[in-house]
DNA sequence: GATTAATTGAGAACAAATCTCAATAGGAGT
DNA sequence: ACTCCTATTGAGATTTGTTCTCAATTAATC
């Protein structure tokens, strides 16, 4: 399996564009972190290790990462988007509780089948699936129930 | 079956919320799109009938009516919410082109048994599905075809 | 090393959403 | 119907996330 690396490498020579120095800095940025980050917090991140990347190149560089395949948007919090990294990891579903804020995490393989034939029935090509449950975990129906 | 505006007056009710002119008039502009619409489309909806309401009481009444169950957040399009109602309208799949933009809709149902299995597994308490799927519908993928 | 075009940083600009606060209007009780 | 209390409103200012601008820089190619 190709590292990060080579398939960002990969991406951009195919584009005709160049594997800049913020650029690397940003990826690697997004795969230090093994959960949902936004761009503020990456830009944190990057900060902590080097004062060389802008703000304005990481809201830049995220498409492209994007569109190498490497990161993915992900849940649509209140005030801003969040992204997560992909490479490894297989799609999911997100159960987001709604109280907490507390995101799990499950496979998509069981709904599969049954997607694929609605995308066979509507001829429509599937490319990404993205699917969000909200309602409330475990903890916090544990915690309702106490307070009542 | 409850109509929307005894399902608005009840919650508010409940809330020792008051109903008052704005407010209706947001929930029936809401009820008048048959489409996903954002904050400003639903004003400017409004804005057409009467011009008695404001930007910042629609922006502060959409949170209500969520919370109500009558309107759900719904696609993230790429820079603003958009919305739909939801009384009446079973839940459902969207599958956003990529390309053209265009919105199918399919029904849920046959994936709530697995989906169903996984909430009692995580112990989590489903109470909203959204799915989303993204790729190329059938005339994109004719029209790039016929573009090579 | 020179050339060329892509890329960058810093701050300005923009747009969506939220906040502020004085004026207004539901609605519960009389 | 009238009063009182509190929720609500409008209008514009403010905040926040994101994009744009442009001169200076840098990666890739020869």
């Amino acid at each position: 399996m190709p590292s990060h690396s080579e398939v960002f490498r990969a991406y951009l020579k195919r584009k005709g564009l160049k594997l800049t120095l913020p650029r690397q800095q940003i990826l690697e940025a997004a795969f230090s972190v093994h959960d949902h980050f936004n761009i503020e917090q990456l830009y944190k991140i990057i900060r902590e290790k080097t004062n060389l990347v802008s703000l304005a190149t990481v809201y830049r560089t995220i498409p492209l990462l994007i569109e190498a395949g490497l990161v993915q948007q992900s849940l649509r919090s209140a005030s801003c988007d969040t992204y997560e990294h992909i490479l490894g990891h297989p799609r999911h579903i997100h159960w987001i509780c709604r109280i907490c804020g507390a995101v799990l995490e499950s496979d998509l393989d069981d709904l599969m089948p049954a997607l694929k034939q609605d995308s066979q029935r509507l001829r429509f090509c599937l490319e990404e699936v993205k699917l969000n449950v909200s309602g409330v975990c475990w903890k916090c129906q544990q915690s309702e129930k106490e307070s009542q």
